[in-house]
DNA sequence: TCGGTTGCCTAGGCTCGCAT
DNA sequence: ATGCGAGCCTAGGCAACCGA
């Protein structure tokens, strides 16, 4: 803002500092929107600054000055005797000190002098609060003034502005003791809160140790024997039973883990166990439960595995002579399909663990030659916490497998290794084996390898291979569908058994409509739903025993003599064509790919309706399928042993 | 501390309506 | 007739809050 030249008539310029005149008199010459924002910030008379600004002006406390400024006489009591050269802090805070109720209009003629104002944050001080030390307007100029002169007397050789600033270094001080004390005093109640609580809980420890203590007593004496007995038969409605502590508001530990129990032994949702069990047991609570039970098994697995090491590491600071401490881990690993959670795979894995720390030597104990003392050893089975996968590699798999072993605290081979274990005193060997069984897919038999390599120079570890039953079955299958195949070429056939099955498996789901109008026609509709309304099932290669499932519907549905006059009437017809781009039709797609998979896929269901219809007419082939069924139902049972009829 | 409630979110499956 | 997307449902996870 510029200064206004009438301005100088009555009071002399002494300077512009950020648009604000600064004038020898003490006031200030501002624009209306300092002013306003002055009132707002001094709150004079309270309501709107506009409204506010209006009134004053009425009532003659502001001056209007030609050029739009107006004449604020708001620092006259500051100006008057002081020297005039405070910083902003030091003006902002004897604005704090001086907070006017009302802005008397003063005829006092200035003195001399002028003030210097830190543009920058003239614009961004605080506003005015109230302070223990604010006094009313009125009082205001004689009041300090008596104060001030008080102070001199008694401060000889102070300035007026030296004092000002000593009371206000003195406010800062009083303010920032104040806020320490504050934080003191806070501090001092959550740390008495603290030790309430604490006692409290050393206070229910002891009680709860002491009924503990009480409990436990009278048992050990009258039986002898352990606390809890064993789920048997006879008492597993006792044991499993949904029962709540005596205020009939929390679950007994037991409670909860049956409650697990149940809920994963069964096929219902957590929300709906309750309804189950006629319990009104909140679907998270079920949940906390499995995981609760899920978290001790782990703890437990963690705490067996610990205590192994511990009994290995006692024996050798015992330093038996002699002594052979055996550790025993059998893994059990495998993968799920893909894309099962979050679009990957899942990893189980199972361990059993059989341990003793001191086996005695065969010239120690002649019944042991030739044979294991297995009442020696200490064993656990546990179940790793479920992995994804996100590499399937070789490397990857053994990642998984020590990631998994780490989690129920066993050490892996690679732990082993790394950890230089094994180490054991003069007098002393302990010996670890690992028994890994999975099934033969290329990571999984590169993976043992990379095991076996990794221990290859420690004499104490021993790691050895498994097959995996389950997988094993699978693997039977495909090498009796492989026999099968060389039997069928000598007799002159030029198809395969699994490769046919498959391709009449795919058929049959691709026509399943007019199969099942077809059957319900030539067999009658009762037939028809019981026989042909369910879709064929599928073959998958890998998964060799699904071809199970496909010959027992063959010979479940009747066999050849009812399946193929089906099979001749649909298979007949000639395939729907009528999307194929050789005919002249419009077609809606204009995406060339799918076009071209459209054409392949008709060209393939064309030929395998053809070779659907030759294998069912030959003889040799329901033959074939029949020995397949009659022969995998052992290895089923093996492989899944719910699945047989 | 425990158990219940509520709200918000994700994933997957299914149905239905609409456009082609 | 078919493909596609929106919407709904189910199952479940997580966090915050509340009451006993």
């Amino acid at each position: 803002m510029a200064a206004p030249q009438s301005a100088m008539s009555t009071s002399t310029l002494v300077g512009v500092l950020q648009g604000r005149v600064f004038l020898s008199n003490g006031v200030l010459a501002i624009g209306r929107a300092d002013l306003l924002e002055v009132i707002g910030r001094f709150g004079f008379r309270g309501g709107a600054p506009e409204r506010t600004l209006d009134r004053c002006l009425a009532r003659s406390m502001f001056m209007r000055l030609p050029g739009g400024s107006y004449e604020a006489r708001i620092v006259k009591v500051v100006l008057q005797d002081f020297d005039l050269s405070m910083q902003t802090p030091t003006w902002d805070a004897v604005v704090r000190h001086l907070r006017p109720r009302a802005l008397q209009p003063s005829t006092s003629t200035a003195s001399s002098g002028s003030m210097q104002i830190d543009s920058e944050a003239s614009s961004s001080a605080p506003a005015a609060r109230p302070l223990s030390r604010k006094r009313p307007f009125e009082e205001d100029e004689e009041q300090l003034s008596e104060e001030l002169q008080r102070y001199q007397t008694t401060y000889v050789g102070f300035t007026k502005t030296g004092l000002l600033n000593e009371l206000i270094r003195k406010d800062a001080e009083l303010e920032a003791c104040k806020h320490a004390h504050d934080n003191l005093k806070k501090k001092h109640v959550d740390l008495q809160k603290k030790v309430r609580l604490l006692q409290e809980q050393k206070r229910r420890s002891a009680q709860t140790i002491q009924k503990l203590a009480a409990k436990a007593k009278p048992k050990t004496k009258s039986t002898g024997k352990s606390r809890r007995e064993p789920i048997t038969v006879e008492n597993v409605d006792q044991r499993m039973a949904i029962q709540r502590t005596k205020h009939n508001r929390y679950l007994t530990v037991e409670s909860r883990i049956s409650l697990s129990l149940r809920r994963n032994c069964s096929n219902v949702a957590c929300a709906d166990l309750g309804l189950v069990l006629l319990d009104d047991v909140s679907r998270w609570t079920i949940a906390r439960s499995e995981v609760q039970t899920g978290a001790a098994l782990m703890g437990h697995a963690i705490s067996f595995h610990r205590g192994m090491d511990q009994d290995f590491q006692d024996q050798c600071k015992e330093q038996a002579s002699g002594t052979l401490g055996v550790a025993i881990h059998c893994i059990s690993q495998d993968a799920t399909n893909g894309s099962i959670w979050q679009k990957r795979k899942l990893v189980a894995l199972l361990l059993h663990t059989a341990y003793c720390s001191n086996l005695p030597s065969s010239e120690d104990d002649s019944s042991f030659a030739g044979s294991w003392k297995w009442d020696l050893f200490t064993s656990l089975e546990c179940i790793a916490d479920v992995q994804p996968v996100a590499d399937g590699t070789a490397a990857g798999s053994i990642g998984l497998t020590h990631k998994m072993l780490q989690s129920v605290g066993c050490p892996s081979i690679w732990s082993l290794v790394e950890a230089g274990q094994q180490k054991a005193p003069q007098g002393h060997t302990t010996l670890r084996f690992y028994v890994l069984t999975t099934d033969r897919g290329p990571n999984e038999v590169l993976a043992k390898k990379y095991w076996m390599v990794l221990c290859r120079d420690n004499p104490k570890i021993v790691c050895l291979h498994a097959d995996c039953n389950e997988h094993l079955a699978h693997l039977i299958t495909l090498q009796s569908l492989k026999t099968c195949d060389n039997l069928l070429k000598k007799h002159g056939r030029d198809w395969k058994l699994f490769s046919s099955l498959a391709t009449s498996s795919n058929t049959l789901r691709d026509v399943s409509k007019a199969f099942f109008q077809e059957w319900c026609n030539q067999h009658g509709d009762r037939s028809g739903v019981e026989l042909a309304r369910r879709l064929w099932p599928k073959c998958i290669g890998g998964r060799w025993n699904s071809i199970y499932e496909v010959v027992c519907r063959m010979f479940g549905v009747g066999g050849q003599a009812m399946l193929l006059p089906v099979l001749a009437k649909v298979l007949s017809k000639t395939p729907d064509s009528s999307k194929l781009p050789e005919n002249n039709k419009p077609v809606h797609s204009v995406d060339e790919l799918s076009v071209d998979q459209m054409k392949e896929y008709q060209k393939k269901m064309g030929t395998w309706r053809v070779n659907t219809l030759k294998v069912a007419n030959d003889k040799l082939w329901w033959i074939a399928a029949d020995c397949l069924r009659i022969s995998g139902a052992t290895l089923v049972q093996f492989s899944a042993p719910g699945q047989q009829d």
